[in-house]
DNA sequence: TTGTAGGCGTTATCAT
DNA sequence: ATGATAACGCCTACAA
């Protein structure tokens, strides 16, 4: 034991008071104490018409007492069906993924389902594994999220028998099933947003590059420039990896430019949280120097200082929704391939009208006004 | 399907392309390919020394190609083992408890075991539901996070025929295994740093009545108090329930006495989060104003305006131990009952010197001074 | 309404 | 070094 850890000397008491661990009792047990055949206790249990209620009866009152609790491993291997499902996350230390997952686990819960969970650490090596270790398991359904490792494994994922559902798929394979948020959409209304505010000058302050997600949010960034008529500027745009270390990096770029953005669309609240880091330690007030705008709508948009302007995805309906839709296709339906979600911009303290340029700077625009 | 969301016409190919599903190969496939028994398949896949190098070689090739994996619900209900674990967490939605369930997934992980999350949702019938659940699926341990509702099922829990460990339990039992930070130390750590920058008034704003760790955590900063000879004042503490929303209202309610706090001791930085939302909205600034202290050094810590002072659990660690600890005594072996981390003071900008104190409430306090 | 028999895919225990 | 056989605990025929 490392020195940053105290070992209590006590020792536990076993539970119970007895060392033995005696073994859970067995179907055969109850039939035995309830005088019947085990597949008479089986029916019984699962209330099954063809038992005497009163026998029935008896039969659930034994079981209840000896603490009986059915093996839903023996039960899987004669049924073929776990009712367990399969869920690889790059990691479960992210308030996205941790919002989604939730809402699988609870939807999975209700339908009498067990979910294997497994963080891959955005590793490939352990993704493959993990996955290896869910067709061990039997598991009767995958859900991935948002896994950038996807088309590494997928053929891997395609050759199990059972099916799988992305979540925000970072590269979308013609015959996945999965569910995404409207990720154009979103971007495009807080840019409009933006624009709507007066800035002319909005940076897009991305995810690494090559990501799906990543492309489709910048897309809607340039629709809305294109919409209000404002210049694509490139050097307005730069790259983070979705974490706000290397967004603050991503703004201090953007800061050191000549003429510097008056507003910035981040590729989600993490990178958004890094963007006003650099900006406050630029000696830049946001929003009155410059707006941000994040993606995601995490639980923190609210507390961060000032409150964040975003995008909110329904992150917990999301993994309802694709635990459904895996319920779905485990029961043999056919269904929707790409289940889109919408997206809703949430505005909050951290965009605001922009600055008025200085005299000098207004000077100069004046001539190559256009309207 | 409501209309919030969106389904694509397009049909999924399956892939492979074939509608029918085969069914996964068994291990008599394999020994029938190979001309071999099913044992002997067996003792190969599993390097036993039993069986010669070249047919060894030969199954194992055969197995490779035709896909086959072992089904882990069939050796279970053998070897009477799942190698699985049952994980409850109150909610994985929440910074801190992901954090551990990624350190505790992790290490199951590296030990071949697989692990079973379940949410809870807080609510004490779904708790049992899950246990229950966990039961029926044999898990060889079961591990519980800051738990809430501890009291109510821990027997049921105990009545289980295996090892049980706590992570910051709320309901500490004699018998119980547990995982949990110096609460004491490390609050009493924040307070005595918040002392040594001249604080005299200083808050405890706490989490709900009734917990262990916040019944820990307010013994530590009294502690402080006592050892800075400051007299511990009543109505400086005041309680939420360890999220931003209801710390927003008790930041409130310290606000508005006659006297307010120069300081606060957060239980955790969900709600200093909250008080520093409450204490912006008063119009006045934090640190400058009032200093804030939190607990946790959750991720977003360093990121808040400004940056929070806190003290840092190691949550992945702590699931680390949690489940390497679980797996000592899965494996037979007696261990320490209470295993205890250290907290560690994390000073960032959220804490500074206190302001002197107006003109004239100098002048009333210099008569009272004692030293 | 109930019981008997068989089998799910492994590993374990014997023989050989 | 290998094979036959018997479990493990359940469910599903089929027979009674």
């Amino acid at each position: 034991m490392s020195d940053d850890v105290t070992g209590e000397v006590t020792r536990a008491a076993r539970p119970g008071g007895s060392k033995r661990v005696l073994h859970q009792p067995s179907i055969k047990d109850i039939a035995k104490l309830a005088r019947v055949s085990h597949p008479t206790v089986s029916r019984a249990l699962q209330y099954s018409p063809l038992v005497n209620a009163k026998t029935a009866e008896k039969i659930r009152k034994i079981a209840e007492e000896s603490g009986y609790r059915a093996s839903a491993v023996a039960r899987g291997l004669v049924t073929r069906q776990t009712r367990t499902i399969g869920l690889v996350v790059t990691t479960v230390a992210d308030p996205f993924t941790s919002e989604v997952v939730s809402g699988i686990e609870q939807t999975a819960n209700d339908h009498g389902y067990s979910v294997f969970l497994a963080d891959s650490n955005a590793d490939p090596e352990r993704e493959k594994r993990v996955v290896q270790s869910f067709a061990e398991r039997r598991v009767d359904g995958i859900i991935v999220t948002s896994s950038r490792v996807g088309a590494l494994y997928l053929p891997m994922l395609s050759q199990m028998r059972v099916p799988i559902i992305l979540v925000n798929d970072q590269h979308p394979g013609a015959f996945v099933h999965s569910v995404m948020i409207c990720n154009l959409e979103g971007a495009q209304a807080v840019a409009t947003h933006l624009a709507g505010l007066g800035h002319r000058r909005i940076a897009y302050l991305g995810d690494e590059f090559g990501y799906q997600s990543d492309a489709e949010r910048f897309a809607g960034y340039r629709a809305a420039l294109d919409a209000a008529r404002i210049r694509f500027a490139p050097e307005l745009v730069v790259h983070g990896d979705g974490k706000p270390e290397a967004a603050m990096r991503a703004m201090d770029t953007l800061l050191a430019l000549r003429n510097p953005p008056t507003a910035v669309c981040c590729y989600n609240d993490m990178s958004a949280l890094g963007a006003m880091r650099s900006i406050r330690l630029h000696g830049l007030r946001v929003p009155e120097d410059i707006s941000v705008a994040g993606f995601d709508d995490l639980f923190i948009a609210a507390y961060t200082q000032p409150p964040l302007t975003t995008v909110r995805q329904p992150m917990r309906r999301m993994g309802q929704l694709a635990m459904e839709h895996l319920l779905m296709l485990i029961s043999g339906e056919e269904s929707a391939v790409k289940i889109k979600v919408q997206s809703e911009l949430i505005v909050r303290e951290s965009t605001a009208r922009v600055k008025l340029p200085e005299p000098r700077a207004r000077q100069a625009l004046k001539g190559k006004r256009k309207q």
